[in-house]
DNA sequence: ACCCAACTTTGTAACGATTACAATTTTAAA
DNA sequence: TTTAAAATTGTAATCGTTACAAAGTTGGGT
């Protein structure tokens, strides 16, 4: 079974696809490292030369009001973005900043619910620390 | 039983007192309002009116780094900080930013721990939505 | 009390992510 | 084809944060 296409995913979740978008979407379901805007702009420019960083930020903020993919507020550099939708953890390392996808590992609970008289529409699991490759001194970047 | 001071607190997380220190982490402690920097310096001018907002940053990274405040990437405007350092979990409005307390319902973990083969040093549970105020058409800042 | 080195604080300038905005281009329906 | 709405683009502005160097403060040894 083949996985579903940016563009069918656009339209599933109700955006209108437009080249940008659907490179834009592809590269998020291709390439599930947490980019930044700034990271899918430089990896779609040699493709799209004439895209601009800002249809980037507003497609992202166009996918995430939309559902179709999920801003991170882990990195307090940066804003980082996130094709899968689906209800998983994130880590982060504090050294060489890479985002690692975990499991979900608290109670699972379908759409927004209330909490506390407040509604809640996201739910976020933020680790930090030290990643592996870190701990092994091995990390490229750092 | 009285609070422990700010000036009490700065000693046992081994940050040594200064004026400003001590003003900041009284502010911390006796607003639990999880303020951001910026909020920190406005509200601590009066007193202390030769403060800088530099003070305020290095100030923050020196309690963060020393473990005597928390920072918290809930908001992706900017930096907000608390000086709660027990096991809790935070919701953010989406329509006024505010940031509430909620109790943590994960699973706790002394300290850091391995997971996955990642070194977690810190679990981050965060909510995002819409506050009871809100709800009720009642926020007075939107 | 004085001196000096280490530490703190401060102000300004720089930086970088993000957004505002207006112009241009593209899309799609009539 | 015409035309209005939508999408994209580039530039400039905004704002949180950090770099840096100067000025101020502290505490120990004399």
């Amino acid at each position: 079974m083949n996985r579903e296409s940016a563009n069918e995913r656009l339209v599933r979740y109700g955006v209108k696809p437009s080249v940008q978008r659907i490179a834009i979407m592809d590269y998020l379901l291709a390439n599930r490292t947490h980019p930044t805007a700034d990271e899918v702009y430089s990896a779609l420019c040699p493709s799209i030369p004439t895209l601009s960083k800002t249809t980037v930020y507003n497609t992202m903020k166009l996918f995430v009001e939309n559902g179709a993919a999920l801003m991170l507020t882990i990195d307090d550099k940066t804003a980082r973005f996130d094709g899968d939708t689906s209800l998983h953890a994130h880590f982060i390392c504090k050294q060489c900043g890479k985002v690692h996808d975990l499991p979900f590992t608290g109670r699972k609970r379908a759409g927004s619910f209330q909490l506390d008289g407040h509604l809640v529409e996201e739910v976020h699991h933020y680790y930090k620390g030290v990643c592996s490759q870190c701990q092994e001194g091995a990390c490229p970047s750092s």
